[in-house]
RNA sequence: GGGGCGGUAGCUCAAUUGGUUAGAGUACCGGACUGUCGAUCCGGUGGUUGCGGGUUCGAGUCCCGUCCGCCUCGCCA
């Protein structure tokens, strides 16, 4: 075989003259009879090829280059020299050539079902994932998998350099079932037993700190077995880190400075000084936990002034929870949300949308009131026009509208307002072309001071917000410890340490001190309905290794496939994912998951209760 | 589990109100061609319209079911 002297997106001016073999895939090939030429491809990139009778080419090389096709696998020896043809400004090797004297096909290619060529439409996804080989020698998938390594080594140096330890934690593991569903591992040698796959290594980590480590690092695969969106799979990659004798400032710190690492090496993006929001904060101004900073576009209470219309509505929502603080989950309130222009852009067909919109997360729709000009001032126009009449003069300078605006409203409660115009902000801004395109903004925040706890909707049960292991705010723990778990609105208003990184309105990492008072932990598993056998059933381990000297410790994880996505610019986390899963968890190429003998299961004391449904084979 | 969009040649797509033999580009095969770079030109092969059922004189098109892909709600401590 002719072994490579380089690699084909190497070639230059400098090599003029020398004699160089190459190795890769045939990108393209142009015949013109008694002149062949190759687009010759490898991770690199592209070199063009010659083959020329005139140039050091006999007929038997002539024969062998002219049935070379898309995809073929060959090696050639040949001499540089500049284009004669011209410099194809195009590729980067574009000013030079390979004039060829020495073909070898090392493998003749099946007609492939598509062609890896960025420029061309790309085939439907389900093909491209199942000749993932295929798709992966695009060069924006090289690309992806070259960020994606970058984003490796990048994190280890610069935690190395920190002094976190590398340490690899269980991939069998103990079955926690709060949280996430998750994967099962039948068990051989004890029957009837199981493994689950760990929605994270957060315990690990946690004792790693009992046990001395100081500060641990992991790039480690975690598993959740729910149903993926766009930027989420059910086994996904987490740069996992922990820190002992810390409070969450430090933590905050070294995170900050990993994020400003990160992205000046890879991207060469500065990223400056985080601001800090507080959860009530952001969920006032932008109906989310994680806002997208990038456009204004901001929320508006404006309940009082709702109050003393005659809109049926809006008395309604208010009347929800009346007894409630300000910010209770179930108080009602009127949202409003100014969009500076959208008197002509939002048409009634949208808006109805938004209405479809929000009701999709509980609200009965939205109120819409457009603000024109005229001779005698702003005026109100559709919707709720009549009902802010009245009030016309104060609405209108609460929500800072001018004429050609339209303002939107969402009444109800206060968890679900929030949330439905939270999403109604985000849809406007996408409608009104507010959203930056990649590359123009990197807008990050930490998000702090979330609640510990939220009701379950379904059960009405507490759940932890993050997760159990997560402390109270330090000003905070007195006021937990002493708190009445009866008390709704004293619960709900505790304070935790925990903390997000929030980059383009995506949730990028997640992180919080932990408890590492055996006390407060208990009170947690108490309130969560845990009872103190259950709680030691699930958790001895911890509960145990927290008695014996734990020292205050906190840390993070960051989601790497969506610091990969940021940093590659897709909204897909499979385009980050070498060998990634569809929507129903299948890896098209390899069609797992697959069924196993009887006696495979057997072995694993596991019997399938599943048959095809009638009527199917 | 719910909602939406999609599935027609290897691939990307088209096909009028349900109406003749389901077309185009590309890939592939054959031929021509000495400077292309999405080469060009000429010719050709290629179809279970995802699958199953139904309505109809007639179904790619309408109806029912089902599978698969994508987006999304729920879910994701």
């Amino acid at each position: 075989m002719l072994i490579r002297t380089h690699m084909c997106g190497h070639a230059r001016e400098g090599h003029v003259g020398q004699t160089v073999r190459l190795n890769g895939w045939v990108n393209s090939y142009r015949d013109h009879g008694r002149l062949i030429f190759i687009d010759l491809r490898d991770r690199s990139g592209l070199t063009q090829l010659v083959f020329d009778p005139d140039d050091g080419a006999p007929a038997g090389l002539m024969d062998a280059a002219d049935k070379l096709r898309n995809e073929d696998v060959i090696a050639v020896e040949g001499r540089v020299r500049v284009r004669v043809g011209g410099e194809n400004p195009k590729l980067a090797t574009g000013r030079v050539e390979v004039v060829v004297t020495a073909l070898e096909v090392l493998n003749k290619t099946a007609n492939p079902p598509f062609l890896p060529d960025d420029g061309a439409e790309l085939p439907n996804e389900e093909l491209r994932l199942r000749h993932r080989y295929l798709d992966l020698r695009r060069p924006r998938m090289q690309q992806a998998l070259q960020t994606r390594h970058r984003v490796y080594q990048v994190t280890r140096r610069y935690f190395d350099a920190q002094g976190f330890l590398e340490v690899e934690t269980p991939v069998l593991y103990k079955s926690t079932p709060e949280g996430a569903r998750e994967f099962l591992v039948p068990v051989r040698n004890v029957p009837g037993t199981f493994y689950a796959l760990p929605q994270s290594p957060q315990l690990f980590k946690q004792i790693m700190m009992v046990g001395g480590a100081d500060r641990y690092m992991q790039i480690c695969r975690c598993f959740r077995d729910e149903d993926p969106r766009a930027d989420r799979q059910p086994e996904f990659t987490q740069i996992d880190l922990e820190m002992s004798f810390v409070r969450r400032e430090q933590v905050m710190e070294t995170m900050e400075g990993f994020v400003r690492e990160l992205f000046g090496q890879v991207l060469g993006v500065q990223v400056p000084p985080m601001l800090r929001m507080g959860y009530r904060e952001a969920m006032e101004r932008y109906g989310i936990d994680r806002p997208d900073t990038r456009y204004g576009l901001e929320i508006q209470d404006l309940s009082e002034l709702a109050a003393r219309t005659e809109f049926a509505i809006f008395r309604a929502a208010l009347d929800k929870g009346k007894d409630r603080p300000r910010f209770n989950s179930k108080r009602g309130v009127v949202k409003a949300l100014r969009v500076p222009g959208g008197a002509e852009r939002l048409t009634r067909k949208i808006t109805d949308g938004y209405s479809d919109l929000v009701r999709g997360f509980g609200a009965g729709g939205v109120a819409v009131v457009k603000v024109l000009g005229g001779e005698g001032g702003p005026r109100l126009d559709t919707g709720v026009a009549k009902f802010l009449e009245p009030v016309k003069a104060e609405f209108l300078s609460a929500v800072g509208a001018e004429p050609g605006d339209t303002v939107l409203f969402v009444a109800d409660a206060y968890a679900v307002a929030t949330k439905a115009i939270g999403e109604l902000r985000q849809r406007v801004a996408r409608d009104m072309g507010l959203v930056p395109e990649w590359g123009k903004a990197w807008n990050f925040l930490w998000v702090v001071d979330f609640p510990m706890f939220e009701k379950n909707k379904e059960t009405g049960k507490w759940v932890a917000m993050h997760h159990p292991f997560t402390a109270p705010r330090d000003d905070q723990r007195d006021l937990f410890v002493r708190a009445d778990l009866q008390d709704e609105v004293a619960i709900e208003s505790v304070v935790s340490a925990g903390y997000d990184i929030v980059l383009n309105g995506s949730e990028i990492a997640g992180g919080s001190v932990r408890i590492h008072d055996p006390a407060v932990q208990s009170k947690v598993f108490q309130l969560l309905g845990l009872s103190a056998e259950q709680a030691r059933e699930k958790f001895s381990f911890l509960l145990e290794a927290l008695s014996f000297g734990a020292p205050p410790h906190g840390g993070i994880a960051f989601g790497l496939d969506r610091l990969v996505m940021h940093l590659c610019g897709t909204e897909n986390i499979r385009d980050v994912i070498a060998f990634p899963k569809t929507q129903i968890g299948q890896d098209l190429m390899t069609r797992a998951p697959s069924q196993v003998p009887e006696k495979q299961l057997a072995e694993v004391h596991i019997k399938s209760t599943w048959s095809p449904p009638e009527g199917q084979r």
